[in-house]
DNA sequence: CTTTAAATGACTGACGGTCAGTCAATAATA
DNA sequence: TATTATTGACTGACCGTCAGTCATTTAAAG
């Protein structure tokens, strides 16, 4: 036999090494001869592992989000207001610590839309799913324990959608001033809806 | 002196030449060259109307969507139910009739994403602000009728957003089956939170 | 020494964008 | 009216870049 290479490892390993040039150039201004040499192997290697460039784009952002889902459990652990567990989901789209994610993100929404993927398709959906069975419970247990009336379950899907639609306006026009103001004010308006008013 | 042309006109003529192209090929598999023959001129006239391919679609969804906000002005008018004028908004989303537009809108929104330039960021601030004033005058209008609470006026904004959050999510996950139901669905939720009862 | 997986980088074809030159229409001049 | 000059429009051959391929090389394991 040969050498036998741990090729998923190495394909993260590849993805990795070529972060930090993905961040500073975007995916447009940048050649996979580029990131070859950044990773340190010749070109061909790269399309052992990658189908191509938007797959290395793919591979880069499975890696962070995945990290960052296990983070965004955690911090949710630790937080016992309803509110401020629905307002977590949002801190994605206007915080400094997401910033480059949030850079990646944009332009793997970008790359969905315009060059469609199976597999990043299936990523998509994936994470949407759990987020929002995330989401479902938060709602469900809040409801259960009389904090919100039972309508809100029908709100949950504009909610979490919420985000999304305010951050595409944001990355696509000048109108957004304040996301962070945006999200918090949006949340507050809903839930002055569905909370429980103990007394009037 | 020689020949003046309208540049502005010759540069409509060119784009909505290749309208069909564009619809057939999408941006990606379409090059300057079949542009140009398509057009009927020469690769290098494509340059002194269009800085690139990208400015081309611009064009076209610009002037599809001047097209269609006319049309989405009459159509207003001949509704007096405000939560059908509001749903006639999300109507973009998932009509047979704006398939094609919806597809081009799907790629300028890649596209912005991607490489933003500031005309194109102009006309979506232009776009959004116009759409968004005609929003707000419709809820204003019916708050001042008693039909809806005045809170309607804070929840705009989550409305407005819900179809372009709903669309890129169906554009980029499995998840969303049926867009006009989801668009429906929650235009009938608010509506139940908002409307003014008359008798309970 | 043989086998075979892995790695490579020179090569190719395609494409975006440029630019020197051509053409056609008018204006100026005789 | 005929001739020449001027100018904007238009063109397509050409160039540089880059994604992706493939014939060859490398090296570990038997």
């Amino acid at each position: 036999m040969a050498i036998i290479v741990d090729k998923v490892q190495k394909r993260k390993d590849i993805a990795l090494s070529c972060k930090e040039l993905v961040f500073q150039n975007g995916i447009h201004n940048l050649t996979i001869a580029q990131i070859a040499k950044t990773a340190g192997v010749g070109k061909g290697t790269i399309y052992d592992y990658f189908k191509n460039k938007e797959d290395i784009v793919f591979e880069i952002i499975n890696i962070m989000i995945r990290e960052r889902n296990i983070i965004l459990k955690s911090k949710l652990e630790t937080i016992s207001s309803t509110k401020e567990k629905i307002k977590l989901f949002g801190y994605f789209f206007y915080s400094e610590e997401d910033r480059e994610l949030r850079q990646l993100y944009k332009e793997f929404i970008s790359i969905s839309l315009s060059t469609p993927d199976e597999r990043m398709i299936d990523f998509q959906t994936q994470c949407f799913e759990g987020y929002y069975s995330w989401f479902e419970k938060i709602i469900d247990d809040a409801i259960a324990n009389d904090e919100i009336v039972p309508l809100a379950r029908k709100l949950i899907r504009g909610l979490f959608v919420f985000g999304e639609g305010i951050f595409i306006a944001s990355e696509t026009t000048t109108i957004i001033k304040d996301m962070q103001q945006e999200i918090e004010n949006y949340t507050d308006v809903i839930f002055e809806l569905i909370e429980v008013k103990n007394n009037v």
